[in-house]
DNA sequence: GACATATATTTCGATGATCGAAATAGTAAG
DNA sequence: CTTACTATTTCGATCATCGAAATATATGTC
């Protein structure tokens, strides 16, 4: 079902574009029902996933990095960085060479529990993607890097906006 | 960056899922970035594209069908839908048939403009595509459209919920 | 060494998106 | 006509976010 383009076609740009807003919108609502039962936000959650992917790596995040990967200003990031301290997630600590700094690190309790808030969609895409070879995936790992890249620059550079008629009053 | 498993593996599941969070955490951003553009929240973004893919395929949504679409609450849905009415971008209607009802249509003057709204990212998009094949780009429609899916369900099913201690109630 | 400037984070007050509960309107059934 | 049900909206409250100012630390200049 959903039948766009019949289905031995290949997908055009627009088609692709549909599917993968259709994804980031699946997305957000899936972040939102994933925190409710866990009492986080969707910006808790995203920013849960940027802590956690910064600290595998040996790299804790400062809040102001934080806060220019999520998008938020300076003081939202604090109140976020509060509600994630105060369940446990991660943990404030001052670096000793930059005593402005803040370092956020992911207590080694919450590690594991963090882990398991994500296993099962982890699960879920494993299972979903159980049919693709090797070449298949690294054909999707293309995809989804040069796209999040178009949208990165997308945003933050210059894009040659069309000729708008109708401009909203705001 | 871009720290994969080396160029040439087949990448994991994991890696996977790890690109596939960034490109979320990047649309939201870039939703985030866009919509203070134009006016609107995350929300109204997701809700605009829901919206037009429903008005285009010509079955008009209803604020309780968009409220389930984005796991908003009805109030906060009359609300959104009210903001989108006043920038212009929607429009109420009470279907002849069914007079509780509220048919979300979209505008003529509003269907283009509204389409320009994501012309730049589409065009991004577009370019970031070009160098795929058209086996490729079937490969991806395939592994977005099961990785939707997979959040679909992941999200509404039940997951076993791994003992998680700190909670908190909204 | 003292002083101005820059950087990182937090605090404060205000705005508004969202929620739950109750209200309103319309439909269907007995 | 009355009751029950569905769809949407209104109302009051909560809290995530913002911008601006405050705090603390670092760096450069004389």
């Amino acid at each position: 079902m959903t039948s766009d383009t019949g289905g031995d076609d290949a997908p055009t740009d627009l088609d692709l574009t549909r599917l993968l807003q259709t994804l980031t919108v699946e997305s957000d609502r899936y972040a939102e029902r994933f925190g409710a039962v866990h009492g986080l936000h969707r910006t808790d959650v995203n920013a849960l996933l940027v802590v956690m992917d910064a600290a595998r790596r040996g790299e804790p995040m400062s809040p102001g990095a934080l806060a220019r990967e999520l998008g938020l200003s300076p003081s939202a990031t604090t109140a976020l960085i509060d509600r994630l301290e105060t369940l446990g997630h991660v943990e404030r600590s001052r670096p000793a060479g930059d005593r402005r700094r803040v370092a956020l690190n992911v207590p080694e309790a919450a590690v594991e529990a963090n882990r398991h808030l994500f296993t099962p969609l982890a699960i879920a895409f494993a299972q979903s993607w159980a049919g693709f070879t090797a070449e298949e995936r690294m054909v999707v790992a293309r995809f989804l890097e040069v796209s999040t890249e178009a949208m990165k620059a997308a945003g933050s550079g210059r894009e040659a906006p069309p000729h708008d008629g109708a401009q909203r009053r705001r």
